[in-house]
DNA sequence: ATACATGATTCAAT
DNA sequence: ATTGAATCATGTAT
């Protein structure tokens, strides 16, 4: 307290300062009013000067000590408060709390909806709505801004964008399947880890602030209001990070998503050598082409590929061998019955009874039945032979001497019982049925049971580009 | 430029 | 979960 008399009496000529030492919130009401008002007009015009003097450290110190300890200074600092309320911050007095900014909130369901955001929505995304007040800072009190904020400001944008390029550079050009999850979770970490930053960074600053006011208002008129109001623009500041964090984030999954569909979607045909072998086993076990896990995995060591591949080629490979004779079958339906009725009661005789298509297969089986009957007959069977032909040319291409049976031996059986079917309601005899036609599910009914020769077993894995078929 | 071949994906049924 | 069927998208031959 006395300490507080010398201080003014060093600054030029402010000494009358009363030299009564009163508690501090004793605010002097026996007093005479001339005598206050008079301190009133000292400190006044202190303050007013304030700002010409030059002062260091220790001047600062004690004068703030000064001020702090006189017994005006409550009074005083209310009143100015209310001023100050009335003067400037009423202005901008609109308490918007609610606007959740729609494009926060996009964002926000994006990183949901791709799995980076979590659970945790609440927290963040609440957070942020609450900090996204609208007003654009009028006058966020330099002093503030100036120092820490700009800092932490830069600093946390750098060591996003930092983490932001190390995870973008770090996919090449080719994004294998497997890698999607592996760099969606790692966006997901930068993006966790960098909001968690971004939270503590934010209520470091802010606790921060609060204090430095606190502190502040000891020696200048700082509402609690304002305080708030302080809290609120370093919130709504802070939003700003947090919304280019998450728009940088979700730039990031759809670039990955991009460019994990794009890769995905890229064909690439197996060498031939993996093809042959894959042939190999298809028509070797044509009477049952579903290789087991353990084929798959032998089948997909041998050739390169993934166990998916193979079960995608196995899959792809069915039903288009099936197509292709339901093809040729159609197409012999048409024709033989234009060939019927051009025909009438004629020579047709052999085939064409019930719907043709049993015609049809004789014919091709038989070959030298008809085809030089006429014309249309015979253009009907070169068309046979062309579509048939076509499925024969996959075997055929690889007809080598691991095949124990010679592929057109096997289509040819493989024909023969096909057509039984379509075909009995003409055929004389009482029933044929095949004693082997172990399972009816493939190609309707039984194929002679090929040799299979590849009996070996390896557990051979590998996983990588396709991913279908079997699992995720 | 077009059609075809082919690996991969999607959807529904089981 | 596996499969069939349809479809997509691309590679390749014409």
């Amino acid at each position: 307290m006395e300490d507080g008399q010398r201080m003014y009496s060093q600054q030029g000529g402010l000494t009358n300062m009363s030299g009564n030492v009163l508690p501090q919130y004793n605010m002097g009401q026996d007093e005479p009013s001339d005598q206050r008002k008079q301190e009133i007009g000292d400190i006044l015009q202190q303050i007013m000067t304030i700002t010409d003097q030059s002062l260091d450290e220790a001047q600062a110190r004690c004068r703030k000590h000064t001020l702090n300890c006189h017994r005006m200074k409550p009074a005083l600092f209310s009143v100015l408060c209310e001023i100050k309320e009335k003067t400037v911050l009423s202005i901008r007095n609109s308490q918007e709390e609610e606007p959740p900014d729609p494009q926060l909130m996009r964002l926000d369901n994006m990183l949901i909806a791709e799995g980076v955001a979590g659970p945790e929505k609440g927290g963040g995304s609440s957070a942020a709505a609450n900090a996204t007040a609208a007003a654009s800072g009028g006058q966020p009190d330099s002093a503030i801004e100036h120092s820490d904020y700009r800092a932490k400001l830069a600093q946390i944008r750098q060591i996003y964008h930092t983490e932001l390029e190390k995870y973008e550079q770090s996919d090449g050009s080719e994004i294998k399947n497997s890698d999607y999850e592996a760099k969606l979770a790692q966006i997901r970490q930068v993006y966790q880890t960098e909001y968690g930053k971004y939270e503590q960074a934010c209520n470091e600053f802010t606790t921060h602030v609060v204090n430095l006011l606190r502190e502040q208002s000891r020696t200048r008129p700082i509402a609690p209001k304002e305080i708030e109001r302080m809290v609120t623009i370093i919130r709504k500041k802070f939003a700003a990070i947090e919304m280019q964090l998450k728009q940088s984030t979700c730039e990031a999954v759809m670039i990955l998503r991009s460019r994990f569909l794009d890769a995905r979607r890229k064909r690439r045909n197996f060498s031939k050598q993996a093809t042959e072998l894959l042939n190999e086993y298809f028509y070797s076990h044509l009477s049952n082409p579903y290789p087991s896990e353990e084929a798959k995995e032998e089948l997909a060591r041998k050739c390169g590929i993934t166990v998916s591949q193979v079960s995608n080629w196995f899959g792809n490979k069915r039903i288009r061998y099936k197509k292709n004779i339901t093809k040729a079958q159609e197409e012999a339906n048409v024709y033989a019955a234009k060939s019927a009725a051009a025909h009438e009661g004629q020579g047709a005789a052999g085939y064409n009874v019930g719907g043709g298509q049993a015609g049809m297969y004789m014919n091709l089986n038989g070959g030298d039945n008809y085809q030089s009957s006429d014309n249309s007959v015979g253009d009907n069977v070169q068309n046979q032979v062309n579509a048939l032909r076509h499925v024969i040319s996959q075997s055929g291409g690889y007809s080598s001497d691991s095949m124990h049976s010679t592929p057109a031996s096997m289509y040819e059986q493989h024909m023969n019982q096909q057509i039984t079917p379509h075909s009995r309601s003409q055929n004389g005899s009482p029933h044929d049925p095949k004693p082997e036609d172990s399972t009816d599910s493939w190609c309707a009914g039984a194929f002679m049971q090929g040799l299979d020769g590849d009996g070996d077993n390896y557990d051979g894995s590998s996983d990588e580009p396709g991913l279908k078929r079997p699992k995720i």
